[in-house]
DNA sequence: AAAGTCGGTTTCGCTTCCGAAACGACCTGA
DNA sequence: TCAGGTCGTTTCGGAAGCGAAACCGACTTT
């Protein structure tokens, strides 16, 4: 079922998980990677170079390269399609199953610590985002 | 007040937004040039390079590389501070409003379209990102 | 079986990012 | 006033990312 957030909940949620992982020593993946580490873990398979390329609107050489990434932080792994032996099946792993649940666990928390000590202002939304006599 | 995400919702938001983030030609930054912004928008002020660095982990000549490339953007803007000329205020911009209320639609747009076909499955979390055989 | 197509990788030249260390300007306390 | 600390930037050498294009097996078409 929906969720519902306004801005400054999705900003604050987004804030305080993207601090939290930048904060922690884990490996800093590119938000390319990071986009197609859980493309592959919360899509159903098969997932295929080309498929990641088309649905992320990213070139085939980068996903090749984002994949030899992933596979050597051990978060995916690449197996030969029999069928058809030039495609390429990108797999999960149990580390990488790890490494998403966490960073679940972070998102979660972000949205669980929400104060909403959110004050009224007036004026158009991103106006709020501006303080004063800031420009 | 709180959000609660269970790791599903988590990730289906988080892949959505992002994967949208991806797939547009906005500006993309990485996880730091991210963080530093959302930080300096959501943040009260005033920011400086040595609070950003302390508060995000991030070393000073990064989060200063950083400022150059938002600024660069229109997204930060840098002031001498009057009082401690060593120091300097990374101030809001109307443009870098623009772009984080544009992105905070994405999230919340994610979460509107939740439509939790959570099939529900057994095992602790981390498995139930892992489909059958696949390790 | 030759030509064409397709999926994925590699090469090429380039841009961006990184931390450590050095640096200049500025403040402060003796 | 000046020695030492602080703030932010720059320099340095190196790592990692990018797209375009070339490339290489593997299918398909004729």
């Amino acid at each position: 079922m929906p969720v519902y957030l306004n801005q400054d909940d999705a900003l604050a949620i987004w804030r305080d998980a993207l601090s939290a992982s930048v904060r922690s020593d884990g490996p800093d993946l590119s938000s390319r990677q990071m986009a197609i580490l859980m493309t592959v873990y919360t899509q159903s398979p098969p997932h295929t170079v080309r498929g990641l390329s088309d649905s992320l609107n990213i070139s085939k050489p980068a996903i090749s390269r984002a994949l030899d990434r992933l596979g050597q932080l051990g978060f995916v792994r690449r197996r030969r399609d029999d069928y058809d032996r030039r495609s390429v099946q990108v797999q999960r792993t149990v580390k990488g199953a790890v490494f998403l649940s966490e960073f679940a666990d972070l998102v979660s928390e972000a949205g669980r610590e929400l104060e909403s000590p959110t004050p009224f202002e007036a004026g158009t939304p991103a106006e709020q985002l501006l303080s004063d006599e800031e420009f």
